[in-house]
DNA sequence: GGTTAATCAGGATT
DNA sequence: CAATCCTGATTAAC
């Protein structure tokens, strides 16, 4: 009780002699430190290295960007080959695809080796059928915790995004003579996350929350709530540990998840009649009378129990990856079943789950609420808007501007600008090439080769992986303004919210989700050269000085805790910034953005429409999936104690 | 004819 | 091993 260990740990050790009938609940709270001690003195509850990995490849001499590129996508290839034995219908690669002669010699006896690895993984690697309860959260715990599950799926994200770009190139190559089927990028990220053993909360069983998950965090594929933790199966809507794991010998339910594929459900948000499984045919008809068995039993003995279960909500949601995202809402309590007929006239177990009290707002109401503030802003909130859009018509979408709590307006001042204004020597100076496509650019595209022989975005203009500098195509290019590697100088994608906030003073949010890795605005000012900045004395607050900016963007995309011998490419070097934006007299909504040392999203530097070097746009992109209403956050490379003082923009 | 719903096939985990 | 409230693509239906 009194101990300084950071973590409890609360053993649920059910009934150790059942009295099989007890209806009263019977945990035993038992209390037991953490294995592992916890920050600032970190050996990372991470899962070991790697079972064994491709052997260190000797560092070409040639450390040019083009081959390593190549070498990582080679990486890619051989570890998602298929492996021999397994399906070797052919049903992937004709033989005319150079990739795939290539790909013989690295990909057998790796992926043995990958075979053999799995197999002993899969051995070692079942879930563990140990009960806790996290009880003791510290905020040192939250916070790293929530950067455990952060940088978690990022790694994910990242891995997901470059097996779609990977999948994209062999379609390419494939040149339509093939039948393509799309591979599942979702499973394929998760599986080698889970030959690395880097999913987590694996070795102990959470009842309640998950460290490190919020509520109101959102999901695009069920793999990731896999990966992280939040909920074990990959289709199945009730998550248990089986009975025969159980010290009790019962099975006890942690998580369901609601995503109306039941005609008998009822969701009212804090109530859910959740209906059991089973009883369904292949299409989800009900076909049969389910029975009190698995998960059905699993949920009644919890309820038994008294044993809370997490609730993830699907939604549909239109402008998700695939038009659908899990919310996770939080703990609800089973506080009643029985069996009755349903719609389809077979008998179905019937849950009331009843969401227990003090919680955050749901994520799934918050959701709600922004589609509405969406689409009828001044029905939600007939108070607090000082303007339906702070650009005046500048950007694709209105910049809502809301104050609730008191009297400041002064960002209605400013004049809005949407991108950054450069002295005029910067466009002067410099080549004044561009990429000669005529149609779409492809990989050959002189763009593409300044990148690394690659664009930096998928197909949905996701950013594939940080760099010090991205080259977009621009003015200067022959190709089309639909060119897929124009993504951040087409404004904004999202609906954003400048809002007052006690905490922070302004902040800004979005009133849509913003998948990670994609754009979100430019950060915008008139840039001063050294010079200017001595000549005028500024006022210091409405300096942005670009170099102080953590280099956040070395974090998405890196790839070299799956593939070990993964090393950061070679980039050709970037100057060091030297020029200072003033913000003073116009701006945009980037600027009202708070600091945070674990920020959500991160500025990547881009160039386009002129090739200096030395003045690159500064872009943010979004480090995670951002649920709408989230304040967005930006690591402002300041030591956390001055942001106070700094205040950026007041 | 464009968008949405039903259906199929391929999958991973327990 | 079959069952599972998944995805992505194809087809049918508005």
């Amino acid at each position: 009780m009194g101990s300084n260990s950071m973590v409890q740990f609360q053993d649920l050790n059910l009934c150790p002699d059942p009295p099989a009938a007890e209806i009263v609940p019977k945990i035993e709270p038992k209390l037991e430190p953490m294995d592992e001690p916890l920050p600032p003195a970190p050996p990372p509850p991470l899962p070991p290295p790697p079972l064994s990995t491709p052997p260190p490849q000797s560092p070409s001499a040639t450390s040019d960007v083009l081959s390593e590129f190549s070498r990582i996508s080679e990486l890619f290839r051989s570890a998602f080959a298929q492996r021999p034995g397994e399906n070797g219908d052919g049903s992937v690669l004709p033989e005319s695809d150079p990739d795939a002669l290539a790909l013989v010699p690295v990909s057998a006896p790796e992926a043995h080796l990958m075979n053999d690895m799995v197999r002993a993984t899969r051995k070692n690697d079942q879930r563990s059928a140990e009960l806790v309860r996290i009880t003791d959260m510290k905020p040192e715990d939250q916070r790293y915790y929530r950067g455990l599950i952060r940088k978690t799926r990022m790694l994910y994200d990242s891995l997901r995004v470059f097996a779609v770009v990977e999948d994209e190139k062999h379609k390419n190559a494939d040149n339509g003579l093939v039948q393509h089927r799309r591979t599942r990028a979702d499973l394929k990220a998760a599986a080698l996350m889970r030959e690395r053993r880097l999913w987590l909360n694996r070795d102990k069983r959470i009842v309640g929350d998950i460290p490190g998950v919020m509520i109101g965090d959102v999901f695009y594929f069920r793999m990731e709530l896999c990966v992280v933790g939040l909920h074990g199966q990959p289709q199945a809507g009730i998550d248990y540990v089986p009975a025969s794991y159980c010290s009790n010998g019962e099975p006890i339910a942690t998580s369901v998840i609601v995503s109306g594929g039941y005609e008998d459900d009822e969701d009212s948000g804090d109530v859910v009649i959740y209906t059991g499984h089973g009883g369904q045919d292949k299409n989800g008809k009900q076909v049969m009378h389910q029975k009190l068995e698995c998960g059905n039993l699993a949920l009644e003995r919890s309820m038994n129990y008294g044993i809370e279960v997490r609730v993830i909500r699907g939604l549909k949601y239109g402008g998700g990856v695939n038009g659908k995202v899990y919310v996770y809402d939080g703990l609800y309590r089973i506080v009643e079943t029985w069996f009755e007929v349903g719609k389809s006239g077979f008998g179905v177990f019937k849950f009331k789950l009843v969401r227990i009290e003090n919680q955050v707002e749901m994520g799934s109401n918050v959701m709600k609420f922004a589609y509405s503030l969406r689409n009828k802003p001044l029905d939600v909130r007939p108070k607090g808007y000082l303007t339906l859009d702070l650009s005046k018509n500048k950007e694709n979408f209105p910049v809502f501007f809301f104050n609730d709590i008191d009297g400041h307006r002064d960002p209605v001042h400013f004049e809005y600008i949407t991108t950054t204004i450069f002295p005029s020597y910067v466009y002067n100076c410099g080549s004044k090439t561009g990429c000669k496509c005529v149609g779409a650019c492809l990989n050959d595209c002189f763009c593409a080769m300044k990148n690394g022989g690659e664009f930096a975005y998928d197909m949905h203009g996701v950013l594939v992986r940080g760099k010090p500098l991205i080259f977009e195509c621009g003015p200067n290019c022959g190709c089309p303004p639909s060119c897929q590697n124009r993504v951040s100088q087409k404004g904004l994608k999202n609906r954003f919210e400048v809002f007052r906030s006690r905490e922070t003073g302004w902040g800004v949010r979005s009133l849509d989700m913003v998948q990670a890795g994609s754009f979100i605005c430019e950060y915008a000012g008139v840039v001063l050269t050294r010079e200017q900045v001595q000549l005028f004395t500024m006022n210091g607050d409405s300096l942005i000085h670009p170099s102080r900016y953590a280099d956040r963007w070395t974090e998405w995309g890196d790839l070299s805790q799956v593939f070990s011998d993964y090393v950061r490419p070679e980039y050709p070097t970037v100057p060091p910034l030297d020029f200072a934006m003033d913000v003073s007299r116009m701006r945009n909504l980037a600027c009202y953005m708070s600091h945070s040392s674990c920020p959500n999203v991160m500025v990547q530097l881009v160039l386009y429409d002129h090739n200096n070097v030395s003045f690159p746009h500064l872009m943010l992109f979004a480090l995670e999936n951002i649920p709408p209403m989230r304040e967005l956050s930006l690591d402002y490379g300041v030591a956390d104690e001055y942001m106070g003082k700094l205040a950026i923009c007041i």
